[in-house]
DNA sequence: ACAGTTTGCTTAATCGTTTAAATGAATTTT
DNA sequence: AAAATTCATTTAAACGATTAAGCAAACTGT
């Protein structure tokens, strides 16, 4: 069974590929086609149940209403999450989306990119990796409109839509020290982007606003690729350190994951032995014996902006530079409660 | 900046685009091109960073090398997992994925599967959903590949790779009575899909062939649309029955997590108030204050040959049909440990 | 009645590739 | 030396759509 072309309905009718092609599109005002001819047009399509080919489409019009979004793995609940969001979003408005992971490798991440512009994507939605600057200069030198989500670089002017992550972090820390706790330690990913630290930053200043004193061994950086056995050492150096920790802040779910594992094992309890604050969120942080306090992010919205940014761009290439952070919230669990017996700063 | 296409390279080098093609596929010896004029176009090709145009190569050879993948949910963690499985195994084999979720909703698959159709992709990786039987026969009829994945239908011929659903579930049941359970019930998804089907009928033979008498009270089945409130409403009823179970089975990832949930809020301790055996996987059964026994479904290897099915019948569309059904392993944890005194049938 | 306008349709180029067929020159065979 | 073969390249159609431009025929006004 062959596909059914504008020719097929053409031949049918008895006219040219063109007429059909302007009845079909609703241009038979403007072009002029005899009401008879068009009702027969649009009936023969119907019958045959004419779908346009899109590859056709797309050469010609050099658009393909299909948006690349590049993150770093879509088997993490973080990442899912959003993708869904950009998918419903991309939908309602006739976008299809391709979704690539780059594990956080810059190199994995260029092959996505090149893979998906040579599938002529319109935009990108992009969560930045450790590395990808010249990517995102590349994409500004070629004009490819793309909006960053979730991370972005503040030395390179371009759209995109984040999460207040020093506030964020730093509403963290004021928790954790209003519960009570004046030692705590934060964990995070070894890595120069900008969103991580500004989460190190705002948990350095909510503990400098409140007269804490701030010890090296309490801040510890994991590599991603090792975070499975970093992690745990790096929970053995912060329980045996001079300074023992009574809280931790977790900056990312995969850390959080690894981290509670690790607790579990040496049989920490929490919040009692060790309170937890953690980014991200998932199932877990609800199940997990002692509910795990989290900085919500605004997920839902972060997609969701993320999309009609970059549409607007896509219908409008003059649009304006769009920037935003939004607003991370601290849902108290469990997991931090209030000492009982309140240890003044 | 334009993009290079093949004539822009055929002007530079003085040639047809033709021969520029040839060079470009590796074709230059069937078709004789000289040696000089080859490395030329290579160095020309490769100093204006050719990329081939997607779109004009697909609309030529009507071939997209894409697939697409419907399943229920990308942010449910167990089809979160099997997407990054197929999208890896996809483009290693140089094939992208476009990713739908129909949220287990017939009309919403329809919608995806005509999108996706009209974007020519090459083939289908379907995780099919209650009602969409005629969606199935439509591929076939229109002759388009696909390959069922996770579940399927006994009554359609089609090329399928899931678990042994049947085979789990009765694992589950046995590792249940053998621990020392004898009161136990399963929550399912109120379905007649064959997957859903088949979990309960494992679940009544292994009673059965331990001389257990089923009361219908065991057997909760729950609307996927309403399940948050369902699945309260089905545990209570559970808890107040006559013959009150002691274990219970949950037939998915999304209701073990609202079972779970909802046992929580009652404060009843795993295992000793109810022990627990759940479909799925995640994060989640790990972290548990009482780890959860799972049945561990071989996602790696359900993806995986679900794609190396799929493009063996896209470069052979005479392959014969490929069916098979894949073991799942029963992880057993602390939710459904033994109890100390031993219940006999 | 004739120029000018409107109407309703067709023609043909185009997007960027691929590839069968054609072409003409150089080389080999007889 | 003519015929046949080989070699290296070009031409042009095709994939399925869009759309500017062209062209009769019918209609308008004077």
């Amino acid at each position: 069974m062959k596909k059914v072309s504008l020719k097929d309905i053409a031949q049918q009718a008895g006219v040219s590929t063109a007429l059909v092609s302007y009845v079909l599109n609703g241009k038979e005002k403007e072009t002029r086609v005899g009401e008879a001819i068009a009702h027969k047009i649009r009936q023969i399509a119907k019958d045959l149940n004419y779908q346009p080919n899109h590859l056709a489409k797309s050469l010609r019009s050099g658009k393909t209403h299909t948006i690349g979004l590049i993150i770093a793995d879509i088997s993490n609940p973080f990442f899912a999450n959003i993708a869904r969001v950009v998918e419903d979003e991309a939908k309602k408005n006739g976008y299809t989306v391709i979704i690539g992971s780059c594990d956080e490798h810059a190199e994995k991440s260029w092959d996505l990119l090149n893979v998906l512009i040579n599938r002529q994507v319109d935009g990108f939605i992009i969560v930045s990796c450790e590395g990808s600057e010249n990517q995102v200069h590349y994409l500004k030198e070629r004009n490819i409109p793309f909006v960053l989500l979730d991370r972005h670089f503040p030395e390179i002017q371009t759209d995109f839509v984040a999460t207040n992550n020093y506030k964020a972090s730093y509403d963290a820390g004021i928790h954790l020290i209003k519960s009570g706790y004046s030692k705590i330690g934060i964990m995070a990913y070894k890595s120069n982007m900008y969103h991580m630290e500004e989460r190190v930053r705002g948990y350095k200043h909510a503990l400098r606003d409140n007269n804490i004193e701030f010890h090296e061994s309490w801040l510890k950086e994991v590599h991603f690729e090792a975070m499975d056995s970093e992690v745990k050492t790096a929970i053995d150096e912060i329980l045996s350190a001079e300074h023992r920790v009574e809280a931790i802040i977790f900056a990312t779910y995969g850390l959080a994951i690894n981290g509670l594992k690790y607790i579990n094992e040496l049989r920490l309890k929490v919040p009692s032995d060790m309170a937890i604050v953690s980014f991200g969120q998932a199932e877990v942080f609800d199940l997990y014996y002692c509910p795990i306090t989290y900085v919500r992010q605004p997920l839902e919205m972060l997609g969701k902006t993320s999309v009609e940014y970059l549409l607007k761009k896509l219908k409008n290439p003059e649009e304006g530079m769009k920037q935003i952070l939004m607003e991370a919230k601290l849902i108290a669990r469990e997991s931090s409660k209030a000492r009982t017996v309140q240890v003044g700063g």
